[in-house]
DNA sequence: CTCTCCCGCCACCCG
DNA sequence: CGGGTGGCGGGAGAG
């Protein structure tokens, strides 16, 4: 035996180490891979290597030799034909060889490469991707790309450090434990400088602070950007853009706006950065782009930006003259500037349709209500927390109640106007959006992101303090971005799906006809996605298909899948991946893919999506590509998402309503959207565009990054609603879903009135397994209620994240709460729904993993209760916010509620 | 092919 | 002036 393990090893070995350092910690890694590898395909090794390597992830970090037998068996499991792993390792030997070669001597063994290695060996294990495993085998580029370099160096850090300790970063220290040449290390830094996550306070010192101030910071930035005019600059080159290629940089200060004021974007924030003549060395710096990138996309309505368009901007502004080069350089360093925050959850990638194809876009999934915050609310200590969470619970519960009072009576006017009163009634409500964005005067969205920041702050102290240990900072910060919702990667945003999302948003009613839903009860959908992105998944049941003509529309306006996505951000372990899962989450999403851990870091995580989810129930919802299916899917059955959609339905709510039923529930966002300068954005804002089907809700989002809580609101039901124009929807019986978001948990909760029997139809094939996911971001953060109308129907299992706790919970009302979270634990069979595929919840992050039958009780009744409890809870962290919030809301609910009738 | 973006040379600039 | 920084762009992996 052991000699052909020998046997093996020696001949799976060696092309590892040739590309890397094999005895080096970083090639041990590589090495152990290639180590299971061989002992799985006794017979070639070479080939048998890669192939197991994708297959490995059952394997055992033991990864001895294991019997041939396993082999044989884990080939047909795997995809990859003999061939194609030749090709990888053919591929891959040559030039690792030589890398190997050079590598030995850059590469430092490391403790880090303990570490990575012993990350390898669990997602092997753990892992179900074949995916990973088989980038493990060789150090692929991703594993060595800044965005998971970035993601390791913030799992050092707390998220919110308690103000009393002092993280001290050395840069030399950090690279060397990262396993990295410093000149990487400088990369991160610099962009967390430019967000003021860390100061420079020597040579090679720099001090950790944290997200602490990032909502200020980021505020800081918006308001430069508006001030630089970023955002008619933008619609400026989009437009050249459209005739030529060629773009001219003269234009685009037109508007006025002082030439470089580069260094005033630095200003702003500190004399770190000292303003510099134009064309410095300094305003070259990456830390000064990624303020103006970030700025971008503040300033954006859209959130969506471009590389090239950023690029050209920034190359204009350096006064630089528009070479060829320049531009390529630009994007270059745009893309580690990208990685950095997508790695804090701020962005992910995303692709934008045009005329021209698809361009390399990433999206603004951080906090986008920082803006409309004063100061002071940052400030807020918690005890403001308990006002808003029964701000945003009583309204659900408002919405609940009227959706059970009188199914699909529910008057969206109602609540709006119940919340603006209440916003009103204190003038120095912390609620009362600044923005003057859509002229709203309040939105949920601003409340979300007041409460969000408080639970930040309040976070800090606490939880979070303690935690570095805990997840992935990232992940667990409440700060992060919403960013859960977007689950997936990527998006495409195609144009036409605004045109045709009018339509489609009116009639919810023509939709449930077609899906054949209508009859059933209606279909609850849940699609929140924060940012567009869809929150809420659906069961299969309850998903909600669009009608053939409806998703023909969507599908044609998505561009093609979304790519694999880049939403490896959230990869980092907990964070990025939970961020990106969790809130968005669409049921379908879930459904097809299953999450893996969080833990993982993903820098590919995109890939892994993609082959998580299966294209097979993306083909259900859409027409278009499965290969996005994932994403596509599930946003597209279950729920509206996207910003587009969101527009179109805030837009067309509000038609129909009249401002004021709007402006309670639209949020800043949405408005945004509907603005949107950019030419894609609007169209496609991701996979969710394509769900028509949303229109029929009302989406409520809760203001990016903030975990708010996501209301989707039928259309139909609102008698206003009624008047809708598109139309031909028949209103979804759904009458509202609100989606808790963020801060409480990721807990997704769906409740569908009536179990969607037509529907099941569409859904089926789906979920398939049934579960639908609904993946909680990977914080758990934001949770996502759906209230069927009439009657909820079974009540999900689910597990809820330990911060969620609060939001599960509607039991009462029949609500079922979903998790989803980041792995994909979701269980096809899970109960939920009786029968039907429900929508399974996970919660990955969670500490303690709750049953979900134990834990949907609980937070069902937590859910409407008072926010009292949640103060404390909100506090603590996730884990916590289970119980606690319970009480409170409920409190509130009634009491706003009340208003409505 | 295009998109990404790693890698590390070498110029800056600070102490 | 030495060394920390970090701009820069070649070139290769990934798709």
């Amino acid at each position: 035996m052991e000699v052909n393990c020998l046997t093996l090893k020696d001949l799976i070995s060696r092309p590892p180490r040739l590309d890397f350092a094999i005895e080096d910690g970083e090639n041990a890694q590589k090495e152990n891979i290639f180590v299971d590898l061989s002992r799985m395909a006794p017979k070639t090794p070479i080939k048998n290597e890669p192939i197991d390597l994708s297959k490995q992830k059952i394997f055992t970090p033991e990864r001895n030799p294991i019997t041939p037998v396993k082999l044989a068996d884990r080939q047909q499991a795997e995809p990859w034909t003999p061939t194609a792993n030749l090709k990888m390792l053919i591929s891959a030997a040559s030039p690792d060889i030589r890398d190997r070669e050079k590598k030995k001597g850059l590469f430092r063994p490391i403790e880090n490469k303990d570490n990575v290695f012993t990350e390898s060996l669990q997602l092997d294990v753990v892992d179900d991707s074949a995916v990973d495993e088989f980038e493990k085998q060789r150090p692929s580029r991703k594993q060595k790309s800044l965005g998971l370099l970035c993601q390791k160096f913030l799992a050092r850090y707390p998220s919110y450090p308690l103000s009393t300790e002092k993280t001290t970063i050395s840069l030399d220290e950090v690279a060397v434990s990262l396993g990295v040449e410093r000149r990487r290390i400088y990369d991160i830094v610099n962009v967390l400088e430019s967000l003021h996550l860390v100061s420079r306070v020597a040579k090679n010192q720099y001090d950790w602070h944290g997200r602490h101030s990032l909502p200020k910071t980021l505020r800081n930035l918006q308001r430069l950007g508006e001030e630089q005019k970023y955002e008619e600059q933008m619609a400026h080159l989009q437009q050249k853009e459209l005739d030529l290629i060629d773009y001219k940089f003269g234009e685009r200060r037109r508007d006025g706006y002082p030439d470089s004021q580069d260094p005033q974007l630095l200003d702003f924030s500190e004399a770190d950065y000292p303003s510099s003549s134009a064309n410095s060395r300094k305003d070259k710096s990456l830390r000064i782009m990624s303020q103006k990138f970030v700025m971008l996309f503040l300033v954006s309505k859209t959130k969506i930006v471009t590389l090239d368009v950023a690029a050209k901007i920034l190359i204009e502004e350096s006064q630089d003259t528009p070479d060829h080069s320049k531009f390529k350089t630009k994007v270059r360093r745009l893309y580690d500037i990208a990685n950095v925050l997508t790695s804090l959850t701020l962005i992910k990638k995303v692709h934008v349709t045009e005329d021209r194809g698809r361009k390399p876009a990433f999206k603004w999934i951080g906090p986008v209500d920082f803006s409309s915050t004063d100061d002071d609310l940052m400030d807020v200590s918690t005890p403001i927390l308990p006002e808003l969470k029964k701000e945003i619970y009583g309204h659900i519960q408002f919405c609940a109640r009227q959706k059970l009072a009188r199914h699909g009576s529910f008057n969206s006017e109602q609540a709006s106007e119940r919340i603006q009163r209440k916003v009103n009634s204190e003038p120095s409500s912390p609620y009362r959006q600044k923005q003057g964005s859509g002229g709203y005067s309040l939105e949920i969205g601003s409340l979300a992101a007041v409460y969000r920041q408080k639970i930040e702050d309040s976070s800090k102290a606490e939880a979070f303090a303690s935690q570095r240990a805990m997840p992935p900072p990232s992940s667990l910060d409440p700060a992060a971005p919403l960013p859960s919702l977007c689950v997936d990667s990527e998006y495409c945003v195609s144009p036409l799906s605004c045109q045709v999302l009018p339509a489609a948003q009116t009639e919810s009613k023509a939709l449930s006809a077609q899906t054949g839903l209508s009859g059933g009860g209606g279909v609850s959908l849940a699609a929140a996605a924060r940012d567009g992105e869809p929150l809420v998944a659906a069961a299969e049941p309850l998903l909600y298909v669009p009608p053939a003509p409806l998703i023909m529309l969507c599908g044609g306006l998505q561009e093609g899948p979304p790519g694999p996505g880049a939403g490896s951000a959230g990869g980092g372990g907990s964070e990025g991946a939970a961020a990106e899962q969790p809130p968005v989450a669409s049921g379908q999403k879930r459904l097809s893919r299953d999450r893996k851990p969080p833990q993982e870091d993903e820098a590919p995580a995109t890939k892994r999506q993609n082959r998580d989810h299966g294209a097979g129930p993306l083909a259900l919802v859409m027409p278009k590509k499965p290969s996005d299916s994932t994403d596509i899917a599930s946003p597209k059955t279950s729920a509206p998402h996207e910003d587009t959609l969101m527009n179109r339905q805030l837009s067309a709510a509000k038609a129909v309503l009249g401002k004021a039923t709007t402006n309670g529930f639209v949020t800043s966002e949405w408005e945004n959207p509907s603005r949107n300068t950019e030419i894609e954005k609007p169209s496609k804002e991701n996979e969710s565009t394509k769900e028509p089907s949303l229109l029929q809700y009302l989406y409520v989002q809760s203001p990016a990054g903030l975990n708010g809580f996501n209301v989707l609101l039928s259309g139909s039901q609102s008698p206003h609603a009624v008047g809708l124009p598109v139309g031909p929807l028949p209103p979804l019986s759904v009458p509202c879903v609100v989606v808790p978001s963020p801060t409480l948990g990721a807990i997704p909760v769906l409740c569908s009135p009536t179990v969607p029997g037509p529907g099941s139809s569409a859904p089926s094939p789906l979920p398939n397994a049934g579960p639908v996911n609904f993946g909680l971001p990977g914080l758990g953060s934001t949770a996502h209620l759906l209230i069927g109308p009439a009657a909820l129907v079974n009540p999900k299992s689910s597990t809820l994240p330990s911060t969620d706790p609060q939001l599960q919970g509607p039991c009462s009302l029949h609500l079922s709460p979903v998790m989803s979270r980041s792995h994909g634990s979701v269980q096809p069979g899970s109960p939920a729904y009786g029968g039907h595929p429900a929508p399974a919840v996970k919660s990955r992050q969670s500490p303690v993993p709750v049953t979900p039958k134990s834990i949907r009780c609980t937070h069902q009744e937590t859910f409407f209760k008072t926010p009292g409890s949640l103060g404390d809870p909100v506090l603590r962290g996730k884990e916590r916010n289970q119980s606690r919030s319970s009480s409170s809301a409920q409190r509130r609910l009634e009491i706003p509620s009340g208003g409505a009738d």
